[in-house]
DNA sequence: GTCTATAATGGGATAGAC
DNA sequence: GTCTATCCCATTATAGAC
């Protein structure tokens, strides 16, 4: 039986098969990313779904499983944008300066972008992602994203150091580690600033928090560069 | 009847109800602030005070009473803190970068200080109140608390905008926020750093952390600064 | 693939004895 | 104040009809 007859046959019910697989993911995306893994139970999945709870367990097993699913629905997408995206910041050209932005920029604004123009799904994605990022080591869920997510982290810091010889090695990754602490705090939108500043700002204006960061970034790392005098 | 009437008649009693008051507060901080609210059964508690559940009912009420007094207990305390740090911090002269730093450290060290050397009660207040921060606006826990805190928070923003009148108010924010970002991602201690630098980096050792994410910070304020030339 | 029905356990909360 | 016993609802997961 080659492909095409088999396609013939299947494909009516593998279509609503794989819609239905869909809108679990996207119920269960939306849930977990506002309440957490623990907060969201499989019937409000099955609801926010339109389906019944069994067929959670049909399409993806335990709840664990259907976490997991979630995760990796989206990571091959997320981890080669951010890949892709330092390619083009390392291609650049300008001052020291200009280029550090550019790849500290390269870092935060693909996820930005994905989270303000992707649709729904990928906005609760990308929270979701900085919820995990934010949690104690003990819980370790999403393990098998974290390392290919490691790895990218790795090519940054690495170009980051190509960039300035003169810094530190370790005080790089510490820098970046700020970097990154800040960047999965303010993809949570916690509404800490709204409330801060009485209203005058706002968290969820993600493109202006993301110019911001970059900015307030790419200063920062200039405290680890050797011969800054600051003086006033 | 006067006080010493009514403590000689209560005294042995009040004693063992507030130390058993106490043990499961310590209790109840410890497994919320490693596995979060929801992922924590009262039975979890009791076991780990020592007590049976019956006793959590009767001291506190229902679950969401206890996690409300577990964040108040210490609450007071830490604000007195940051309170306090803010105004030596206020006192102290030297260039204007020397005091920007001055300020920020006056905001990290002390909390990170209960952290590291106020026994392991703090430890865990510190990292549960880390993870709050860390929630999106619709999980709306530890509402009593935020008030007190955003205006001690509001202190320092002022403080640094009096030390900075020529950048821009609303930037002082931006720059806090994610000094708050930041802060609260460490404290939590997520393990990323100790992941992603190979086990060459710790984030548990919060000292070092702190005064590398002072330095950050204190740097990454310039970014706002008008006539930052910053040319290379 | 999707449904109904149900098993099996877990978890918050209360009553009443001591 | 602390204990035992218990209620009752929520939740995960499976079995079996369609």
């Amino acid at each position: 039986m080659d492909a095409a007859a088999r396609r013939g046959a299947n494909t009516p019910i593998r279509r609503r098969a794989s819609a239905t697989r869909q809108r679990i993911l996207d119920g269960a995306e939306a849930l977990f990313s506002r309440q957490g893994y623990h907060a969201v139970a499989l019937a409000d999945i099955a609801t926010e779904a339109g389906v019944r709870v069994a067929l959670l367990h049909y399409h993806f097993g335990t709840k664990d499983e259907l976490f997991a699913a979630v995760i990796e629905r989206r990571a091959p997408e997320n981890v080669a944008g951010l890949k892709a995206s330092l390619a083009m910041a390392l291609a650049i050209s300008g001052s020291r300066t200009e280029r550090r932005a550019a790849i500290i920029r390269a870092f935060i604004t693909p996820v930005i972008e994905k989270s303000m123009r992707g649709g729904e799904g990928w906005k609760n994605y990308i929270r979701l992602l900085a919820r995990l990022a934010n949690l104690p080591q003990e819980e370790s869920f999403l393990s098998p994203y974290r390392s290919s997510f490691d790895a990218i982290v790795a090519d940054y810091v690495d170009a980051l150091r190509a960039l300035h010889p003169e810094m530190d090695g370790q005080d790089v990754h510490w820098a970046f580690y700020f970097l990154q602490a800040a960047d999965t705090h303010i993809l949570v939108e916690s509404g800490v600033l709204d409330r801060q500043s009485a209203g005058t700002l706002q968290s969820s204006g993600l493109d202006l928090v993301g110019e911001k960061l970059v900015a307030f970034c790419t200063a920062g790392f200039t405290a680890f560069l050797p011969d800054q005098g600051g003086g006033d």
